[in-house]
DNA sequence: ACGATTTTGTTCTCCCGTTCACAAACTCCT
DNA sequence: AGGAGTTTGTGAACGGGAGAACAAAATCGT
């Protein structure tokens, strides 16, 4: 797929001076991305910020402001050009460039995620696996052979990545942590439930299902249990 | 494993009038609980918010503010009581009772999550599996059988579910919402990457991996970024 | 050419969450 | 019993993000 970079023609320039996007802002670059993408691929060429914000269910100024953050790619009255501002977000978030990504872990959900298709599809590619079980050295997975832990060293040395993704039981997470930050890993996405410390420069996000669960069964809870207590202290009457 | 109810010596009472918990809060609930269990199994019977913070990387002050909201439950110059404290977290997040939990789209990612031990070790319990793929229909998986996606709304009026997890691909997961709100479900935790539309007083968390690794690209390539902007302007001199 | 209409970019206000700082309260030691 | 030392609970200040509202700018129709 080939990608519009032409400015189109009413839409002002400028990425902005200031590069600081505030993070709340990052964490939805990648949703109104994926919107754009699917218009792209129903041949949308223009999309105003009202439907934009509807598909990526965000209120419309805040995705104006959030869009404002990169530079003035809209047009008054027109709209936004779904190539060029899918673009543009590609830039700014890095995906003009292609990420490779090591796999710690190879139980049943590093299995998935090496598995996992949508991955490597924009601009992230699976390039090493790790796991500590000798039993399974050397078994391939999605095109590559898994390698053992004690060799992560090594490997990183001779092809580098910058993000790695955790994927094995709560007792090891942080020794393979401190193992990938030795290695020269500064960005690394957390699948085990443990919380994990990490020097100043590394950054860490985590995806934690237990959690996930727990905040949702809050919130049933409380739905549940107000109309519980509605009930008991209506029957009386 | 018992849990101890008593409310040691020095700690007051009361859960509070108010039972509206910040959502900042509740998100972070389920770390205290975790670190708790943790040092409950390593016999430690009592910790200061200093260390409870500490485990969990978060300030200590937050985490004292954040526990007041569930009471006053520490008593000061000790700490908190481990056992009790967790006791009471769970109870307010609503794990003192079971949740049946039900998985949708039993692919790659819903294989792993069926098979995922850390699902039911706490509070929840997966009651049942379905797909769309009529060859994979009576599977067994993880003690279960898989069942199809159309049995849905006759399964869920068996045995009724609140919480279900969609991992289908992408172009199902609004469908599959749609049948899972009609048959009763009021929470989803969704891994398809799209945005679902839900009516109100239906809770929807998502987790999306492409996401988080897009999140960390953008940091990562700014780190990069400023440092190569700053070599090309520093040669010069 | 010009007014009506559409839609962006931005300002302003409000609210939630974080952090500091300190009084209250508990233990321990003499 | 009383003072020294600890640790909690919370009031107050601060910062960031959300949303309403509006001026600026573009298109369209006449």
């Amino acid at each position: 797929m080939t990608v519009d970079r032409r400015r189109p023609p009413g839409a002002a320039h400028e990425p902005r001076a200031d590069r600081g996007i505030p993070e709340a802002t990052v964490a939805r670059l990648p949703i109104y991305l994926r919107v754009l993408t699917a218009l792209g691929e129903r041949e949308v060429c223009t999309v105003s910020s009202e439907a934009l914000a509807g598909a990526a269910g965000v209120n419309s100024a805040k995705l104006r402001k959030d869009l404002s953050y990169l530079g003035t790619y809209g047009t008054r009255g027109v709209g936004y050009d779904v190539d060029y501002l899918r673009y543009q977000i590609a830039r700014q978030i890095g995906l003009t460039q292609d990420w490779p990504v090591a796999i710690v872990g190879i139980g049943n959900l590093g299995h998935a995620l090496a598995n996992y298709a949508g991955f490597g599809s924009r601009g992230f590619r699976v390039t090493a696996l790790f796991d500590a079980d000798r039993s399974r050295i050397g078994e391939p997975l999605g095109g590559l052979r898994i390698r053992h832990l004690d060799d992560l060293d090594e490997a990183l040395a001779d092809s580098p990545v910058s993000i790695a993704v955790i994927a094995t039981p709560a007792g090891n997470a942080q020794s393979v942590c401190d193992r990938l930050v030795a290695a020269g890993v500064t960005s690394i996405l957390n699948f085990a439930p443990v919380v994990l410390a990490v020097p100043d420069g590394v950054d860490v996000r985590k995806v934690d299902l237990s959690i996930e669960l727990q905040i949702l069964a809050y919130h049933a809870q409380r739905r549940a249990g107000p109309d519980r207590a509605l009930a008991s202290e209506l029957t009386p009457l």
